[in-house]
DNA sequence: AGCATGCCTG
DNA sequence: CAGGCATGCT
């Protein structure tokens, strides 16, 4: 069973292991952060060691009881957006929810919103035509609905019923069809947006068995897909701001255990239904839209499979299902061909830049190392290892339905989407073509190190070399595999990366998106992935390897050395490395030894190396909170009313917080994390990280307020806590929902860990354009939102 | 004792 | 960024 309901109990199973949240008292608990920085205690903060509190994946919030449970929570929310009456499930975090939902609905309302509105409009409108006239629901098939008919019928006026209702339903029948038609349309503006019009002519030879397919789409293209969100304005910024900022500190979750998870969305489902209707009639502007998102997302999880919505809905979702499934893989594999074409390799492109998607040596060393990692994550009592793992730890049912890529907070500096992913230069055809073209079924989760050592190891294994390997689907069927997708998609955001810089081949994307999110095989889980990777080499025994990291000069050769095969991990960091960590750090605070193993797949480790690893993210925290606490005293300094008082809260709004890129903090950091600026910080990206700081600041001084004394410390300890905003965190749990329809649609069967795509509306622009959807849907950056979640998750749980 | 982390300093 | 030191947990 696939139905979403499945997924999401799988979902709850996945998570149960984890622990329980910890106590929302306790994860306010901020005064102690404030103990001064003067004697050098281990643990500053309680959250600071792992053991003590285990992490908790993001995922939880969203799914937690209290917590804003993704869907439910998020319903209940959009529900309150829309009526305020149904406030009574009043629990704290409902009032932010409202709120953000709000914020939500703004994001959405541009063109892609307009459209899916208009669309699912229609198809609303229909439904409550026939509901008006007594079919209850809208007849998709003759059968029901002359069964329906008749019993109607039978009520009276048999006769007259009976045509009328035939008429009716063909009425219907012909708006669905329009309807259909209509979807069919906004899903060529998607591909459309995303490709371009070669991709729209290779099209059409493809599609020759799919006459459904048409260009004759609006020939809209949406250009609007810039992640930098450079069309973001101050305002809507402030708004947003002022928005969370008003959730920060009254938003306590409950605690939660999640147990009770899959009922959660059962319930959800249920408050869908009854307030169904209400939205239906509300009708009118974000309102609507909303109501309309949240029923797509109803349609597309629960009515297809479940069976539960009988007639038109369910078939209606069906048919969304297939052909938004299978217009995605279009267009992803259109993409794909076009990258292909595309690109071309130079000729004196470094071998070592290319991936290393052939070889099989990340899987395979791995295992061991993995393994005695794990161990010894374990006998840290389960710290931050656990943090960091995923919170998908059930293998998916299909690889299709994986989705582990998170979007990045950072992008890849180019105007052209296409650079983006491939960029120009070192993108040698071959291996473009390797991935891209034939199909290669192996993901790089399997094969993160491929073992060929041929000339150009794409980070594409080359299907050739994968074929007998990859028990997978020929990538030349269709719809293309998502998994395929992934794998593809991955490997050209990685080579973007790698691009600039040889840092960056080992890609973010080797990481936990391969192990951890990574469906394929689905039997790998994030836990066993690691011992299981068959291909990974086992690391030889190296020499010593040097704590430090080699010389800036090392770089091509820690490149070499990067996508060798198996045992020819490299001992000590390269500059590259560093690099990497950086970047890595916006995704993981607080990366555990496994996320540390799965992202430096190339690299030996040792204790040495792990320490130098931990040693660099430890220093990234320090200077990361350093000058998130300075943006956030200036914040609140500069918002101090005259009482000396600071309000953050809902009087700050007043004088709306600015976090932009003219704003230091982000200056700052970007030129710490992000010197070269081989990558352009979102708006969001910078948003999403200067909010949670400014939230937790809130939330501290806040309490620090009601708890008076504390003196801030002057040191810079205060704030090392990483205790994240609870409001933050569940805001954008919040958003989810109206994610969900996107996700669904783009990735009908998409997995658990679609979740954390509900992040990406943070880190998008404003009013993603289609494109830009698909392109979440299928971007390998996606993976590092996992790492954002659950370094958030993780602050979140440090926080306490 | 070993390990992880944080603080401080250079 | 790394080293040294202190602390806390196991």
């Amino acid at each position: 069973m696939d139905s979403p309901s499945d997924l999401f109990g799988r979902q709850s199973s996945l998570i149960s292991p984890f622990d329980p949240y910890p106590n929302p008292s306790t994860a306010l608990d901020l005064p102690r952060h404030l103990t001064p920085s003067g004697g050098g205690h281990g643990a500053p903060y309680p959250g600071a060691n792992p053991s003590s509190q285990p992490p908790y994946p993001l995922i939880h919030h969203l799914l937690q009881p209290g917590g804003a449970p993704m869907r439910s929570r998020g319903q209940l929310h959009l529900d309150r957006y829309n009526r305020e009456e149904e406030r009574m499930e009043g629990e704290e975090e409902e009032g932010m929810g409202g709120r953000l939902v709000g914020v939500g609905g703004k994001r959405l309302s541009g063109a892609l919103v307009a459209d899916w509105s208009y669309d699912m409009m229609r198809v609303k409108r229909l439904r409550l035509e026939s509901l008006v006239k007594g079919d209850g629901e809208i007849g998709l098939e003759e059968k029901e609905e002359e069964e329906k008919g008749r019993r109607s019928a039978e009520r009276g006026n048999r006769e007259k019923g009976r045509e009328g209702r035939r008429k009716e339903r063909e009425e219907l029948k012909e708006q669905l069809e329009e309807a259909r038609g209509r979807l069919k349309a906004l899903q060529e503006k998607v591909w459309k947006a995303f490709g371009e019009r070669s991709a729209q002519e290779e099209e059409r030879r493809w599609s020759g068995g799919e006459p459904e397919e048409d260009d004759d789409g609006d020939g809209e293209m949406y250009k609007e897909e810039e992640e930098t969100a450079e069309g973001i304005t101050e305002e809507e910024v402030e708004e947003e701001v002022r928005e969370i900022d008003d959730l920060s500190l009254p938003f306590i979750p409950p605690s939660p255990h999640f147990q009770g998870i899959a009922k959660q969305d059962q319930k959800a489902r249920d408050h869908e239904k009854r307030s169904e209707e209400q939205r239906n009639v509300n009708g009118g502007g974000g309102v609507f839209l909303e109501g309309v998102l949240e029923r797509a997302a109803v349609w597309m999880g629960c009515g297809v499979v479940r069976g539960e919505h009988v007639g038109g809905e369910q078939k209606f979702a069906q048919a969304l299902k297939q052909e938004l499934g299978s217009a995605v893989a279009r267009v992803i594999d259109r993409v794909l061909r076009l990258y292909t074409q595309n690109e071309t390799l130079p000729p004196s492109i470094h071998p070592s830049t290319l991936s290393p998607g052939e070889g099989g040596n990340e899987g395979g060393g791995r295992g061991g190392v993995w393994a005695a990692l794990r161990e010894r994550e374990r006998g840290r009592g389960g710290g931050s290892a656990t943090h960091d793992q995923p919170p998908l730890p059930a293998p998916p049912p299909h690889p299709h339905q994986e989705q582990s890529e998170a979007l990045p907070l950072i992008t890849r500096r180019t105007d052209n989407r296409r650079n983006q992913l491939l960029p120009p230069n070192n993108q040698p055809n071959n291996r473009t073509k390797n991935h891209l073209l034939p199909p290669h079924p192996f993901p790089p989760l399997c094969q993160p190190h491929p073992p060929h050592h041929h000339t150009h190891p794409a980070l594409l294994p080359p299907s050739s070399h994968h074929k007998d390997s990859s028990p997978f689907l020929p990538p030349t069927s269709y719809p293309l595999p998502i998994s395929l997708l992934h794998y593809t998609m991955q490997q050209l955001f990685t080579r973007s990366l790698s691009h600039l810089h040889p840092l960056h081949k080992e890609g973010i994307m080797n990481s936990d998106a391969y192990m951890e999110g990574n469906p394929f095989p689905p039997q790998l889980t994030p836990s066993s992935s690691s011992s299981s990777h068959p291909s990974f080499p086992p690391f030889a025994v190296m020499d010593e390897r040097d704590g430090g990291m080699r010389g800036g000069g090392r770089d091509r050769g820690m490149d070499s050395g990067m996508y060798l095969g198996p045992g020819s991990a490299q001992e000590g960091l390269s500059p590259c490395h560093l690099k990497k960590a950086k970047l890595m750090f916006f995704y993981a605070r607080y990366p555990s030894s496994n996320t540390l193993k799965t992202n430096f797949p190339d690299v030996k480790f040792n204790r040495c190396v792990t320490s130098q690893l931990i040693k660099w993210f430890s220093n990234f925290r320090e200077f990361f909170y350093i000058q998130m606490e300075r943006f956030a005293r200036q914040a609140a300094r500069d918002r101090l009313p005259r009482d000396g008082a600071p309000c953050l809260g809902r009087d700050s709004r007043e004088t709306p917080l600015r976090l932009g890129r003219d704003t230091e903090l982000y200056r700052i950091l970007n030129m710490h994390y992000n010197k070269s600026n081989d990558y352009q910080v979102s708006v969001r990206g910078v948003r999403t990280s200067c909010l949670s700081v400014y939230l937790s600041y809130t939330c501290t001084l806040n309490i620090s307020l009601s708890h008076p004394p504390s003196p801030p410390p002057p040191s810079s300890s205060l704030f090392l806590s990483d205790s994240l905003p609870l409001s933050f965190l569940l805001s954008l749990s919040l958003t989810l929902p109206l994610l969900l329809p996107f996700l669904s649609l783009t990735l009908p069967l998409l997995p658990p860990l679609s979740l954390s795509l509900s992040f990406l509306f943070l880190s998008l622009p404003l009013s993603p354009p289609p494109s830009f959807l698909l392109f979440l849907s299928l971007s390998p950056s996606l993976f590092s939102f996992l790492f954002l979640f659950r370094s958030l998750s993780r602050s979140h749980s440090l926080g306490s």
